[in-house]
DNA sequence: GTGATTGCAAATCTTTTGCACTAAA
DNA sequence: TTTAGTGCAAAAGATTTGCAATCAC
């Protein structure tokens, strides 16, 4: 016990921080200054797919400085926790996707854009059996569309 | 008319060069020497998945001598001409496919390879409409499974 | 002969890594 | 204090490109 005033916790709507720390904490990664700051921008502004290189030029833009090899290993470190999934499509691109929904994407040709498919949309069936001596690890499907015309 | 004995033309399993010589020649390529050899590797033992770089060691073994520059623009070339398809899963790996019918693939983890599943083995309902202003490119289904377990 | 094709090396692009420095707990 | 995390620059693939030399037609 200690005679000093314990400070009231303010919900964490007022402490724009505590919602991404506590996501953090509870992924088991140290709350660094970087880390955070992705973690905002990534977690608390629903359903997002970025690129390494797109977000950092997000934080460049917000003014936070983080170097471009932070970003690709936080977001590896976000998806090994199980924060994001990475998305590989396309040619030599990652895209990492905050929704873990198990889902689906289009992708944009032109662009190389990613953009969920709205859930229950796709519907597989006659999945064919792993070859021998593999088991299952997941099912992507990506619908190729061209924009115009 | 000339006095010369005309050379009795050979069925073309006997000369193994003019079957691809016709294809390229029926897809508008000149029949150079690397070409050539690229579309007998390819074209004429069954169902392929290649990379450049396996493809470039390939010929290397065989003794023929092609750069690797050489290998990406003529893969690329067959591509166009509607002699091969690409194949993009994993990341940073482009594979080229000499199955040319609608086909899936299975994904190895481990080993980035891919192998073709058999036709009809899988059915897509209720697939989505291409979002507005887009027209539907193509369907790619990958199925991964993991080696081993 | 002449324009398409090739080889090579250098350039590009994305991503990873080594390591001295910094900061969270 | 101690150990994880960061920044930078350099390395590492995979692929492309520029250009002079070469070859198919």
């Amino acid at each position: 016990m200690t005679g000093m005033t314990e400070p009231t916790p303010k919900p964490s709507q007022e402490r724009p921080y505590a919602r991404a720390h506590e996501r953090l904490k509870a992924a088991g990664l140290r709350s660094t200054r970087q880390r955070l700051a992705l973690a905002r921008l990534l977690l608390e502004k629903g359903d997002r797919h970025v690129t390494a290189e797109g977000l950092h030029a997000e934080t460049k833009a917000a003014g936070i400085r983080i170097s471009l090899a932070t970003v690709y290993n936080t977001l590896h470190q976000f998806t090994d926790a199980g924060l994001l999934r990475e998305v590989v499509v396309g040619t030599g691109r990652s895209w990492f996707d905050t929704n873990l929904d198990d889902h689906h994407h289009f992708l944009f040709e032109e662009s190389g854009r990613i953009e969920d498919i709205p859930p229950g949309r796709i519907a597989l069936s006659d999945l064919p059996a792993p070859p021998d001596g593999t088991s299952l690890a997941g099912v992507d499907v990506v619908v190729r569309v061209r924009e115009g015309s």
